[in-house]
DNA sequence: GCGCCGACATAACCTGAGTTAACGTGAACC
DNA sequence: GGTTCACGTTAACTCAGGTTATGTCGGCGC
């Protein structure tokens, strides 16, 4: 419950440096950590829109759930990205989201919200790059699933998943990554079947461009799976963001 | 360029009343209005990010070029709407954006952005539902290009061209639309070949869903192109916005 | 040990959309 | 009134990825 270890302001801080007030107004706005079980529902679509959750711990994604019964998963959350800002404009939830893992979420009021705006011009800055940052994400992925291959989105996605998990949790010596997503959710992810996902891993496998056992993969030389992928991380180039040092 | 007329106000009131303030704040921060031409670039992938526009006339397109020369098209943006939201946390920016038609477009200095989260909580809020509205949007179109067949991609797209031009520019009587874009860009949009976007809209056509006639669609049934679409408009439900009607 | 279950693998077959290329058509210009 | 050019149409063929079905493996309860 300390101001100092907050899960909130951990994560605002990897932005940019916060003054103690600002580190008041987001300790006072968040309610205390909640433990989730792998599987559990934040919300579903429709359900009414009114926090945002700051994950702690573990993985969660956002989807969509369409008429014929195929499911979209539209972006996967690591621990300290923040969910539901899509919806402020929104009365609804337009996307469901459910926990991968275990883990620890944060909620986050939404009404509030204006509270910051009037109170800090720097929490605000960093929500705004928060914002940013998930549309860019989002558009990288959107360029994924409809121009490329399935060997191209597949090499894609674990490469972006490995940088920004090198980003939170640090690289690994061997250029190993956990990916806990099950092959239908890695389906749901990349607009495939799970039968062909399966396919591709195998084919990346035999190439020798990732080796897998169970939920690690392990890159042998992640430069050629990046090119493979057309992947390129210039987006994720992450919010690089020097305005406004002067104010409190 | 007097305030009451700008592009940027008259777009900023649509979310939300503004102070006399508000409106010398923006006003202050706009740029005079500048006419662009058909095909003009108002910025290429790699260029500084340093402005947003406002697009006050004519129709735009944010888009990805690839490394095997195919091209995704993001975003069509229609009078009023906000371009370049996307790069706030980036130095570079990460997509091009071209004019679709002749149009008037209002320059908004990037690093002034946080004299508005200074001085104004209301545009605070009105560029934070706008960013969200983007988000949305671009949500619907990343389903729309991964879980659908290129009929229902044809006629979702045609249909939230025809609900976005209904709330900027009236609905017509009869049932129809303009829209400008070629069947090459079309094809952009949707991740389909040219070709096959011409095969779908004679479908459409001869099933009764759409007539044709240049750049002007005709819906006989809009209900029926919207199912056919699996079209849902509860995404456009735009930014139903209401917080903070107290503070200037 | 045995049977069950969920996740993944492999193979055979099918299909929607891409590719290529030839052909229309209307506007603009001379 | 013919030429050009950009844009759209149509048809034949190909192929990536979907579908269906069957098989394998590891964990778990008993």
């Amino acid at each position: 419950m300390s101001n100092q270890d907050s899960c909130i302001v951990k994560h605002f801080r990897h932005y940019h440096p916060l003054s103690d007030g600002d580190r008041q107004l987001l300790g006072a706005l968040e309610k205390s950590p909640l433990k989730v079980k792998a599987g559990d529902s934040l919300w579903e679509e429709r359900d009414p829109a009114q926090d945002f959750f700051t994950l702690s711990q573990g993985w969660a994604f956002s989807y969509r759930q369409l008429e014929d019964g195929s499911r979209q998963i539209l972006e996967v959350y690591l621990p300290g990205d923040v969910i539901g800002l899509r919806e402020y404009a929104f009365h609804q939830r337009l996307t469901g989201v459910q926990m991968i893992e275990d883990g620890t979420i944060c909620r986050f009021p939404h009404a509030r919200l204006t509270d910051i705006f009037q109170q800090s011009t720097t929490l605000t800055s960093i929500l705004f790059a928060m914002a940013s940052r998930q549309q860019v994400l989002l558009t990288e992925r959107l360029v994924n699933l409809s121009r490329r291959s399935a060997r191209q989105k597949l090499a894609h996605f674990i490469m972006e998943m490995y940088e920004r998990l090198a980003k939170t949790a640090g690289r690994q010596e061997d250029h190993s990554l956990r990916l806990p997503l099950s092959q239908e959710m890695l389906a749901d992810v990349l607009g495939l079947s799970p039968v062909h996902v399966s396919r591709t891993f195998s084919a990346l496998d035999e190439e020798g461009l990732l080796h897998r056992n169970r939920h690690r993969l392990l890159l042998p030389d992640p430069a050629a799976l990046a090119d493979a992928g057309q992947f390129d991380e210039r987006y994720l180039a992450d919010s690089v963001f020097a305005a406004n040092d002067a104010v409190g």
